[in-house]
DNA sequence: TGTACATCAGTGAACGCGCGTTCACTGATGTAC
DNA sequence: TGTACATCAGTGAACGCGCGTTCACTGATGTAC
């Protein structure tokens, strides 16, 4: 770190490629290039799955040569693990926002959706990303991204079960609904990257389903438990 | 017809390729490399997408050479569209035998989720193509299982509309509700694919969560219109 | 501060390989008479 | 039924291309003294 900073004072002018700041030192300038590659990956996933990205397309459009490549990763495989970390952490984020503030049930529901529709617009390369690698391609990938999101579900049900009406929940029941919401939540974020970005209206109906799809969720729970109306719910929640 | 059952009369052994019966047909056995070509394909899918196939390892192990590909399809696209028609040709079978025998809730939702896991395991190949395409690779294919889907969740919508509870929902309520199960049951399906193959315990806590989380969302229903202990729900589903 | 040396991000040539697609072909199957 | 001709599923050679990876390299950046 001191050597770097003293690294700025006293070179001159050597930055023989454009992209990159003048009299960065070298490790930022290494960061940089890998953040480079990083972008170029995720950008190229528009239109094709992470398998089918050649490692000379994405150096090229990261500006370096195909071999400059290895200096940052091993291969292909290391850079996309580096993608799921790097848009999970993205995702953290998220939920860190949304955790911020709580009110009533519908109002958890309506800021939720709000949240997470923001966050896509704002982090969509990454959200498109977890969305197309999640169920498909290399298989290293599609397991890291799945523990991610089992992870993530799990302390949604740690959330859940800090609150009172859920507090008599087993375990197993708190993790069947953080499941089912996280996979209503993935399912609404692909439709929000699937939709035209340039059609409002489709985005407005998309948060609308969402929001009524949790709502629905919602309502099932008061009657889970307690056994009512459906006398089977019980029966079917505590079957071997 | 009658020609090609003349022909079957009066000629010698003529294959040349051991995996193709003798006396078929040109047209039958046209039929049967397409179907070998199909296949090949599908089976490729274990450890990637659709859109890092090559056409040249496909015709490969149909065992026909690369050039002979195109005597079936103009490329891989066409052939990947091929495999969504077969998919949900085999997908609408399912459906049909949902339909066929219902009971109760409880014992609608244990079918349900039975049929979904049989046929998951009789078409194996035919859903993972489905789960692996439907939100990565090549645009195309991509699309068509959308439109596949969206169909499907239709009819699911027009089939809740007819059972008596469910009548005076709105139309866009009853397609909330469908998409949502419908997601449900994608996502089901795509938890048995990912689970061992071999380890029925990994499976039966899948079906377990599964007919948790369809029973929550049944226990949703009563409450939705009526305005339950949410008071929200009305205002939600009628908002603009 | 100045010098001599080490580090290392990025280069460029080269390799062997599998790819999609073209083309002219073969010979069994199918059709007309 | 037998013959002469048409069809067409599958062949095999050839093409130019982009791929991943190796290797020895360059020269700016960093370090020791």
């Amino acid at each position: 770190m001191s050597a770097e900073i003293r690294a700025i004072g006293h070179n001159g002018l050597m930055n023989s490629r454009a992209v990159i700041p003048p009299r960065a030192t070298r490790s930022e300038r290494k960061r940089q290039t890998r953040e480079a590659l990083l972008e170029a990956a995720l950008e190229q996933l528009e239109d094709r799955g992470f398998g089918s990205l050649s490692l000379r397309e994405v150096a090229r459009s990261a500006g370096i040569v195909p071999t400059g490549f290895y200096r940052h990763f091993d291969g292909m495989d290391e850079l996309g693990l580096a993608l799921v970390e790097e848009s999970f952490r993205t995702l953290r984020q998220m939920i860190r926002s949304a955790r911020a503030g709580r009110t009533d049930m519908t109002n958890v529901i309506r800021a939720s959706v709000e949240i997470l529709v923001r966050h896509v617009h704002e982090h969509r390369l990454h959200f498109r990303f977890i969305a197309r690698e999640r169920s498909s391609g290399v298989p290293v990938i599609r397991r890291a991204i799945h523990n991610e999101i089992r992870l993530f579900s799990s302390e949604l049900a740690v959330d859940l079960a800090r609150m009172p009406f859920l507090s008599d929940w087993s375990g197993e029941d708190l993790h069947m609904v953080s499941g089912l919401l996280v996979d209503t939540m993935v399912s609404t974020a692909e439709a929000i990257l699937d939709a035209d970005p340039g059609d409002p209206a489709a985005e407005r109906e998309i948060v609308r389903a969402a929001e009524k799809r949790l709502l629905l969720i919602a309502l099932g729970v008061p009657q889970w438990r307690p056994a009512g109306r459906e006398s089977a719910a019980a029966g079917a929640a505590t079957a071997t």
